[in-house]
DNA sequence: CTACATTTGCGAAAAATTGCGCAATCGAGG
DNA sequence: CCTCGATTGCGCAATTTTTCGCAAATGTAG
């Protein structure tokens, strides 16, 4: 029965939510594995063996209910409450995080900010005041907090991860440049767009010699 | 000889690159596979097989020679020149990414911004002046553009893509919620830190429950 | 010069992931 | 109520990716 569920297959499970959001907001009522495949750019197969994890959300002949299937993916991945969540590192970047309207309406509260600079602890950011992060832990007191998002130097993060994972949180979303260390019961994910353009151009140099001079 | 290349390899390559570049400015002279897949949390006989798609790069007995290593893997990487990127949307995250002072370090450089809007074309975000999207073929003219980078509402986001792809393009960087078509000679990657928080929800749905009430 | 502790590179085995094929089912249209 | 085209769920096969295991090589110490 606890059958184990790929990571890989979590992690597509947002994108098909997605989809189907958007396949809602057009007042679509069925989709097939098909149309969603080719929309997605995977195969049909891969979204029915995915979705064939967690139950049978499909009628043959017809395909998927929008509206239910939408449903079950956000049960499944804990979408249908609010996460909490704190920011650390009030930079440039993490003013862009404080102030991206994307979190909230997808229940993603960030009810905290710190920072170690004290020429930026006291700053409203977002109906935020920015926190000395020195404080973190008996300013969050015992409340619960979800997820810590980390938006500082490279040098500071995995000081900033443990304060984090000290404080109780499970989950982490790692902006700074490094690998963090964590326990095997706190999840990391990192998003470091300079690794993403950096393997892309593996490819474009490729091309790039062999491509006519026009 | 023109061996394939898993994807799943090149994109860990520049995580290495990353790892390897602290240790060089830490003064470390070599590393073995086993120290560097410590710090990486990964196995030292997957940073072997990875490395040996592209060259004999160590020595038994004593491990990689960190600069070497280094170097190779930049030039492997396409990371010995720089690349010439343009910004589409210069909302909140646009300037963000305008702003952000990592990737002309690394050789990316942004050497144009496009938007829709009237009233942000022609303000100035670090040192460049926001041009008009509809006019990005002529703004352009013949230059040579490697990558793309999208930061425009979903709405916007796949005719943004298709223009660029039209002024020649052959990377995207997405942080557009939305799943882009492109022709297969476009590499993308997509950003999109809404999908990387909802999937590590997912485990984090599960020990709530099972945590204790403290 | 020999013995020894290390560590690579790589073939082969194991594990994980993806894709195929098709019986079963569904709804529409006679 | 029967037929037909469409589409799921899923066992199984194919493919991809990871891990293992070890011979060969390297440097050190005596």
């Amino acid at each position: 029965m606890p059958i184990e569920i790929p990571d890989v297959v979590i992690d597509r499970l947002p994108v098909y939510a997605r989809a189907l959001a958007a396949l809602e907001r057009q007042g679509r009522d069925v989709v097939s594995s098909q149309d969603l495949g080719a929309q997605l750019g995977v195969t049909p197969a891969q979204i029915r063996k995915d979705l064939s994890y967690f139950g049978r959300f499909g009628k043959q002949g017809r395909g998927y209910n929008v509206k239910r299937l939408l449903e079950e993916l956000h049960q499944i991945l804990g979408l249908d409450r609010t996460w909490r969540m704190v920011v650390v590192g009030v930079g440039q970047l993490g003013r862009a995080v404080l102030s991206y309207g994307g979190f909230a309406p997808q229940g993603f509260d960030i009810i905290e900010a710190f920072d170690a600079d004290p020429n930026v602890v006291g700053q409203q950011i977002a109906d935020l005041v920015v926190k000395p992060v020195s404080q973190m832990r008996e300013t969050l007191g015992g409340q619960r907090i979800d997820i810590g998002i980390v938006a500082t130097p490279a040098a500071a993060a995995q000081q900033v991860i443990d304060a984090l994972v000290d404080c109780g949180v499970r989950a982490i979303l790692n902006y700074a440049p490094i690998a963090p260390h964590v326990p095997s019961h706190v999840r990391v994910k990192d998003i470091d767009p300079v690794l993403s353009l950096q393997s892309m151009t593996f490819y474009l140099k490729s091309d790039l010699m062999s491509s006519p001079p026009k």
